[in-house]
DNA sequence: AAACGATTTAAACTGTTGTTTGAAACGGGA
DNA sequence: TCCCGTTTCAAACAACAGTTTAAATCGTTT
């Protein structure tokens, strides 16, 4: 009859959060698949029954994370018609938080930081889908924040300032004395360190808002 | 008679230009001693005869780097006693040139890059040298700015929101459609970029200096 | 020209890692 | 109980990359 999986072992499902684990830990060449299997209580061999080879484990476990990144530390402000001020508290706030969460609902963004400078081919598409949900995104409210006059270069800018930084705090082993201990960020209270970063940048998009109506004004003037 | 060696081939000065194109492009693991000695046109075993293995290489390129990138974009202002404005103006466009320069000056950076997410075991020793000389740097010239109410969070706040920027920058490969191509960031000039860059961390710190000021005579009413 | 050390070379070696394989174990119907 | 698809397992396999080796080459000195 074919009925549906009978005992269904929550295998594959073991080697999906263990692999999320690994690969957020250490990045995708240096992640084995014998330490996967090993974290997941799996023989070795579970990977390739499962999901073919470890590159395509690697696709699941980027848009296995990404959802459950999103899911617990969600982008979008809660209210629908917020103030880009607090759109742009809430999106810093969501990715700071991941930045600090040492659960799984931080491995989407770890994994991503491997990304950057190491991006693997075969996950391009699903890369820049992400990628361009968030400069949309962010593009949206800085355009809100800083008017209509806003250029090219001046959202790029600002894109640059806001995400590099969680990205950064994402990428945490730098400097660090061994693998696995947190660097002196994560001394902070995360809630704390994202209101504080939110203002760092708002008053940067401020200046940038004053420079550019004052060039404006000028510009008006002279035309 | 022993005398310094007489034709002194510069094979192993080729291997060490070579390795640092490849390994700044992508990084250690990645960048293979095949690659390398073949872009160096130099056998597979030059690389263990004059380096003894990859590992010790790599340690070469590092310093190689180091020197080669504070010699084209020092990150010291000129000027002995400038104010500190001009000294953060100088830091940020120094590593803000770095990780525009497609050329050797610019490999230092990227390797950085590559070692924050990545960060290899036998290096700690000299990655902990460069680490502690950045931040001692931007921490003077943060605290001659903010004042001497300044505290470590503030401090650790204003490193990440400048130093992550540059960084990010540097590891330039993120979403793009293939290997090599520079991103949205690069059609920009960088001495113009960097200036914006230095004017949106300015506002920033001025931000957080203002309202350090603002806490202090508060405190000193209540006390 | 012979001799010597330094350099270069191709091939073999070694260790690691992802993958395959074929058999064994399991678990629910007929 | 027997059957049959699913899952697990250990071992073998294949590919790749770093390293070693030993012979060949080159330049200089005597």
């Amino acid at each position: 009859m074919k009925v549906a999986v009978t005992h269904s072992s929550d295998t594959k499902q073991k080697v999906l959060e263990a692999a999320a684990k690994v690969f957020s830990d250490v990045g995708y060449h240096e992640g084995t698949v014998a330490r996967i299997c090993e974290e997941a209580g799996a023989n070795r061999a579970a990977v390739n029954y499962y999901y073919g080879d470890k590159e395509n484990l690697y696709r699941e476990v980027w848009n296995h994370t990404y959802r459950l990144a999103q899911e617990t530390h969600p982008l979008q402000s809660t209210r629908e018609e917020a103030s880009p001020e607090d759109r742009l508290r809430a999106f810093m706030r969501s990715l700071v938080l991941q930045a600090f969460d040492a659960g799984p609902a931080g491995h989407f963004i770890r994994i991503m930081a491997f990304e950057m400078t190491d991006p693997m081919e075969s996950l391009r598409e699903e890369r820049t889908r992400v990628r361009e949900d968030l400069f949309e995104l962010f593009t949206g409210i800085a355009r809100d924040m800083v008017g209509m006059g806003v250029g090219r270069e001046e959202l790029v800018l600002c894109r640059i300032m806001v995400l590099a930084p969680s990205l950064g705090i994402g990428m945490r082993r730098f400097g660090c004395r061994a693998k696995h201990v947190p660097h002196d960020m994560f001394e902070f209270e995360p809630e704390e360190m994202a209101e504080r970063m939110f203002r760092f940048a708002l008053a940067g998009i401020e200046g940038i808002r004053s420079s550019i109506h004052r060039r404006d004004a000028a510009g008006e003037g002279g035309a």
